[in-house]
DNA sequence: TGACACCTCATACGATCGTTTCATACGATC
DNA sequence: GATCGTATGAAACGATCGTATGAGGTGTCA
């Protein structure tokens, strides 16, 4: 029975580097083709070692993704509560909406205008929003939540008169926004573009920003058409558009 | 050699019932498990036919799936351009952006209220976009192009100031926020939810029309900070903490 | 030098994959 | 009623899947 060592890295430094290897192999291709999509063959050809590695040194397939995910997860939330925290602290204590959301937004989508790889952890956490594959929900309780309140907290700050409903949808307006943006920038060549240029990182980044400062805004002066309690039966809604 | 029509229905009166069970099994488990994760015996078996069905109506597994999203594609494409027309007509040749919107984002959102099974086209859709599998542009140039530009010419209508890039822009925001609903309502459980009540599809359909909306507005009387031409270096920019 | 972890190797297992084959049954046509 | 295009059935094809096995190579420590 090989001593896969399950969670603990026995002693760190002597870090296996096939080990290394098999792990980035693997995030390159689960998030091109998917965790279903891709071999075990396919990694360790990548990672050129041998078939048996990912059994010895993860115990099989479905564990290797795991650990794929465990050791990005940690780090992106870290980053993002950071880059919040950070914007947050700069502005003084009253909270800047703009800076905060512009320190979350280029950290969000900083990995993409690096490498072509850089996107793959931004494709690995879509992919695993799309069709789950951890266990409940450890993805959502160990990134999205945790990002998510941080978000929605600094639009609070920022907008003392919303609601904390009102503030959670704002913030999936923004972080939505963000995940279409990876998507909108690969059918820009044919959609967004003019002849030949191209979108930057931080032109989207910019718009973004400042459409969701807009839509925060909006909502701080003009309060919701139904408050506190939610609408269950769609027929008699007035469909506002008395504006 | 089976004589599977490859494309033309032959009569499509006398259209096999087996073929039709099969493209709705298929999409399906297409929308829930993805086209890798989907093995034709699956297929067969939610289908209750034979193996060799598959690939007598269709020849092979991806022409299935080929014909499972052409199905819906087409029907989308109809329903999202005759929601942007029918808005656009009733708020007489103006163009009220509200109204487009909410019309378009009524029809996007809808399915998601029925029945479970309503979300599956939606899902599928999101499936060829996190990775394509059909040829090269088709799913783009089939729904994605033409209805994004009805959504852009509808914002130019109510917002001539903007740039057509500046619109585009607007409807990637858009279209992200409304894509992004369909996954935070399942998260909406842990997240965004109170101790028991749900946020309805109306609800959020008429935040995201709202917060766009002003999105829009404000670019529309405060333009961006680089019009023109794309910014190659973002070493030199400002940061626009200065508003 | 022998013993013992640790790691990598080639190889093979059983299961499942997409696809094919051939036999058969139905229904319309002459 | 014989014939033929159409549709479905059971069974099997070779390929590939994830995983398991045991031998061998490398280092360290007694």
């Amino acid at each position: 029975m090989p001593p896969h060592p399950d969670q603990e890295p026995v002693s760190d430094g002597g870090m296996s580097d096939t080990r290394e290897r098999l792990l980035d192999a693997a995030e390159d291709l689960f998030a091109r083709k998917g965790y279903a999509g891709t071999s075990v063959r396919d990694i360790v050809a990548a990672a050129d070692c041998n078939l048996a590695a990912v059994n010895y040194h993860f115990g099989g397939k479905h564990k290797l993704y795991e650990e794929v995910l465990r050791r990005r997860l940690g780090v992106m939330r870290e980053q993002r509560l950071a880059a919040v925290a950070n914007a947050a602290r700069a502005a003084g204590g009253g909270g800047d909406l703009e800076a905060t959301l512009r320190a979350y937004a280029e950290t969000f989508l900083a990995p993409l205008q690096t490498n072509p790889e850089g996107q793959h952890p931004l494709r690995l956490m879509l992919r695993e929003i799309v069709d789950p594959l951890l266990p409940q929900d450890f993805f959502h309780r160990e990134l999205i939540l945790p990002v998510n309140r941080a978000l929605a907290a600094a639009i609070t700050r920022a907008a003392p008169e919303l609601s904390e409903r009102e503030a959670r949808l704002c913030v999936q307006s923004f972080v939505g926004q963000l995940l279409h943006a990876m998507h909108a920038r690969r059918f820009a060549v044919t959609d967004l573009e003019g002849p030949g240029e191209a979108l930057s990182i931080v032109e989207i980044a910019d718009h973004i920003v400042r459409f969701t400062v807009a839509g925060v805004a909006r909502l701080r002066h003009e309060p919701g058409p139904r408050r506190g309690r939610s609408r269950p039966a769609p027929a008699d809604r007035p469909h506002r558009r008395d504006r």
